[in-house]
DNA sequence: TACTGATAGTCAGCATACTGAGCAATATCG
DNA sequence: CGATATTGCTCAGTATGCTGACTATCAGTA
């Protein structure tokens, strides 16, 4: 019988558990309190100031309804601000504060750091080709789960 | 400033979020209803018999206290057996039913399914790097989460 | 303008995963 | 043998992710 760690999906579990734990890591060392989720969301809000929920979600391809739990949590940390869109009334604006902006950037060597130690079994080029094929791999795919990958 | 999409622990996440939608959807139109943890669980009971939560736990990369409630639920659904221990009182052996191993035998095509689903944007070869990658990245990291592989 | 459909957001409920704590039983060592 | 450490398991609490349902609002059209 296969073997449970020769299935691609069994393998991405795992190196997705690994990046989790790594990243917790080395940001909470840095003396951070921040998960990888919502490190990836403030910084897409950063990235793209007033943008709503659902562009956020899209542009890092997580649900809709997780998203609400995640920017709830930005918000109770002071690190994003939750507006009212003028436009409209559905919407929700969404900004970084000067808190969420510094925390940002005194995080980054820990976040750096993370990326380079979950790929530390292999060499440059290695690190290279996978993200390759991962990105491959997930293009093809991108339509598959509820919550897909929507870029500007 | 380095895109999200470009961080090897955001795509992890994304091929993880991918694997497991495409596992529900091939085995939920196959008929079953079975999570890609509880089948791994399942697989690795059947191949074990008598095994106890924390040797399962380790052969698959759970978590202790996850596997408490992935074995509840196989047991709620008949597929599995929890006997105390006659040695070790403290243990739970574990035992395949008969309904577990019909449920494993049919739906196995699901389960290639879906692994095959997953990979559709790699060549053959490119989907043998990307598994053999996986695995290097995944062992030199292996000691790195609170839940890591403990072979036989 | 009234109807219809689509969209933004939230909520309840379920299934992973983890932290940290705790209990019971076993193993080990002086 | 008895104190101590370790181990197997569970539980409470928190954070993703999902399904499905719901409200409020907007957009397009008859």
């Amino acid at each position: 019988m296969k073997d449970n760690n020769d299935m691609p999906g069994h393998l991405a579990r795992r190196f997705q558990q690994i990046a989790v734990a790594v990243f917790l890591t080395e940001v909470g060392e840095a003396g951070f309190d921040l998960t990888p989720v919502q490190y990836a969301a403030l910084a897409t809000i950063k990235a793209n100031p007033g943008l709503d929920q659902v562009t956020l979600a899209g542009l890092i391809a997580y649900d809709r309804t997780t998203i609400t739990g995640v920017v709830d949590r930005l918000v109770q940390k002071g690190l994003a601000e939750r507006r009212a869109s003028s436009r409209d009334r559905r919407a929700r604006e969404l900004e970084i504060t000067d808190a969420g902006r510094r925390t940002l950037r005194k995080i980054t060597p820990a976040v750096d750091s993370a990326q380079q130690i979950m790929l530390r079994g292999l060499s440059a080029k290695e690190s290279e080709e996978l993200m390759r094929l991962l990105h491959k791999a997930i293009a093809a795919c991108n339509e598959l789960s509820r919550a897909p990958l929507r870029e500007g």
